[in-house]
DNA sequence: AACTTGTTGCGCAATTACATA
DNA sequence: ATATGTAATTGCGCAACAAGT
């Protein structure tokens, strides 16, 4: 389990820059543009659970159709649903694979270097399956309100802008005004040598 | 053709923030985060066109399978795998629902508010599967860029904002030094009185 | 109205990042 | 320190829409 900080930093973290496969291709991800954050306001709790596939398997053709005339629709957060029927069915789902899961005993027969590969009807193949579009769509979600606050976070910004340069416009105004009432000329000469060039 | 600009423009759009479906229901895409970039740094031209398969061949299955053959690869990222089995299942599972997917193929007559749907193995639903594939890919490279866009932004207001509180600290400065310097006492009140309330 | 392009959520598979035996 | 398993990322294609012509 472990719940501790990842890595990873919320923006901009280069990250693998040339990365390679390990047999030395390119690897498909050539992209990942950076962002990679983390420590997101999100509370890792139930959501992302088993997402509809009711009965998985054939999953027609394409199961977005299915999940919509299902009602769910995933709303990242808040507004949760009220998903009323799926989760029991997914719920249940879980239940009638942990029974069957572990089929590997039998045949443990695999080279050091070599990565079994699972039939795409074994249970274990869809557990998998299931497991990792949970993660993507979380993996997801946490980036896109990544975007969001980034987002935020310049609007932000501009605004304390704003505000400074008004500062910084009342505090020359100020500065003016005090020269202009300086009675003497060598006075405000040495006031310029000691303030040096503000006006940049 | 047109070029002209689109409507949308890249940072903190809004857009339609209720958005429904026309029947009144949850859209499924309920997210859109109001992320519309447009007029990025991008030729238009001939990238993401189509995606220059020279000798697409046996990517995997899944439909995909079908675009190699035809010659459609888009090489942008991937080096693609080789992969094995598993085509078989996914190929006929198309093929079979397909099949009841659409009825009425030699029938043109369809309702008015109905629309004809292709038999995944028609030419006409290839093609259009690839124009959509080549927006998705132009779209999401746009958003990418977006976001990165966003990212730069941030780092520069963050060092605009740091370049304008060191000015303001330095005038501050000045004016503490300047009002040090005034020789009656009544004239700060007076300046005080014009500057109003600077520290705010 | 009908068609085309643009967006977006989703699932898949390859890869990577972590964690732990 | 290494092998192995799981969670996290990410590009890709699909389908449902939205938007634009």
């Amino acid at each position: 389990m472990s719940n501790n900080p990842p890595s990873s930093i919320c923006m901009f973290t280069p990250q693998n820059p040339t990365s390679l496969s390990p047999d030395g291709t390119l690897p498909v991800n050539s992209d990942s543009s950076g962002l990679t954050l983390n420590q997101m306001p999100q509370m890792d709790g139930g959501l992302y659970s088993q997402s509809t596939g009711p009965q998985g398997f054939p999953k027609t053709q394409d199961t977005r159709s299915m999940e919509q005339m299902m009602g769910f629709t995933y709303p990242p957060y808040s507004t949760c649903l009220t998903s009323s029927n799926t989760e029991r069915a997914s719920q249940q789902n879980q239940q009638d694979y942990s029974q069957f899961l572990l089929p590997p005993p039998a045949s443990t027969l695999r080279l050091p270097g070599q990565k079994r590969s699972l039939s795409k009807d074994s249970i274990e193949y869809r557990l998998r399956r299931e497991r990792n579009n949970i993660a993507v769509r979380k993996s997801r979600d946490k980036a896109r309100r990544c975007v969001q606050l980034t987002q935020q976070r310049v609007l932000q910004l501009q605004d304390e802008n704003h505000r400074l340069q008004l500062h910084i416009q009342r505090l020359s105004h100020d500065v003016d005004a005090l020269r202009h009432y300086l009675p003497q000329r060598h006075l405000q000469v040495k006031e310029q040598d000691i303030a040096g060039k503000d006006n940049c």
